[in-house]
DNA sequence: ACCAAGCTGACAAGAAGCTGACAGGAAATT
DNA sequence: AATTTCCTGTCAGCTTCTTGTCAGCTTGGT
């Protein structure tokens, strides 16, 4: 997932952004608020990381600002305060989820993957079809019964087609969605992790077409299995 | 919405109803575990409140059983005990949310608000006409029933046609749209691709009309189709 | 009938994509 | 810290596919 941090405090910033690196996301920093709320004018993420007490501009006025230009992107917010108040504030403001400084880094993973699901339309924990089940939680994917070991890359883009299963995404949003901003591989890179990836899910029912000149297409194949 | 909740502590079930009820939700409550299992199994709710500590049923036990069931209603668990794995375990068992007892209810009715916000949303993605279907996220065509390949450009027209229906848009207009700035291929290209996607969308009731000297005029053809 | 505008079959350039080999560097192990 | 292992991005060569061009033909308006 290709997320983004806002938050000032570099030495909590930094503990989160190993944290959820290591989860294999995507996840660039912003420390000002201003600049946090520019950059989410013209960037799109699959999560964002909302501190509320920031220099530059306050959180919640990044929030709905957000929600004024009716981007629905998931908003974790962070506050060190913890009176009652400032949290139905927040989660009035458009917020999806709190939580409160200091927190444990496992339970804003757990967070973070209940809103990516939700994003994918699904409750549950595991992607279950013909041939192919991958829990998000353990990164496991089995293809007709094995067990297929993915790479980090490969479970990303396999997280992305999962979650626009049925969508052309472009090679560049692929892109955008995998690589943070100071990485910038060629778009081949791109090609190379569907050619590894597609490999290891063949036999399943979860098809990754390619669109030339559009993108690629994930769907389910009904016919193969 | 149309709630239930489960909850076997007859006080705070009380005042959750009450403060629920005087939001306007409809809200049903079900004190014992093996009976909101059999419930959920026959009925339809917006929203599920789960308490965790239950009589008959574990409330994680009545969440994954409601989740395998690929059922996605948005569950929000509650819990007397603050430990973090608690958290961690029920959001990976599928809930949306978690709230730890003592809860302030204000908190409760803000998150409840969250959840129902998450589930409506969702537009047409589809342009639909008799003999056409287009879906713009996997961007294919059905024409009368049948799946038709577009290729990039077809597929860059057609959305053009249809964003302009009933309008006479230049040539010059269609290659400007079609094409970037240092792109400039002759109007002949335009021509190739009409007739190309003209091909591909015979029998449908979508009609691309040549306007001499004009450019193009799509439009529904109510006797065809 | 004439002429401009448009259509379309054939074709080829080159764009787009795939993949095997490789190497730089990160991560793990000692 | 050194060593090994492993991951993944780059490169290059190759294949496949798309689409713009061309040329000749058709159509329609005057």
């Amino acid at each position: 997932m290709r997320m983004l941090l806002v938050e000032d405090n570099d030495d909590l910033a930094e503990a989160i952004l190993d944290r959820l690196r290591s989860e294999g996301h995507a996840v660039d920093l912003e420390s000002n608020g201003e600049a946090a709320n520019e950059l989410l004018r013209h960037t799109n993420f699959d999560l964002v990381i909302l501190d509320v007490n920031l220099p530059g501009r306050n959180g919640l006025e990044i929030l709905r600002s957000l929600r004024s230009r009716n981007d629905d992107t998931p908003v974790i917010i962070l506050t060190a305060r913890s009176q009652i108040d400032d949290r139905v504030v927040g989660l009035d403001a458009g917020a999806d989820d709190f939580m409160i400084k200091p927190f444990d880094f496992r339970e804003l993973s757990a967070r973070c993957r209940v809103l990516a699901r939700r994003r994918s339309g699904s409750a549950s924990n595991r992607f279950e079809v013909d041939g192919l089940v991958f829990d998000y939680r353990a990164k496991r994917a089995l293809v007709n019964g094995r067990d297929v070991e993915l790479r980090a890359r490969e479970v990303q883009l396999l997280e992305i087609f999962i979650a626009d299963l049925g969508k052309v995404i472009g090679k560049e949003e692929v892109a955008n969605r995998l690589y943070e901003f100071d990485e910038t591989p060629s778009l081949n890179a791109v090609e190379q992790t569907v050619t590894r990836l597609r490999k290891k899910l063949e036999g399943s029912s979860l098809n990754i077409k390619t669109m030339r000149g559009l993108g690629y297409l994930a769907y389910i194949d009904d016919a193969a299995g």
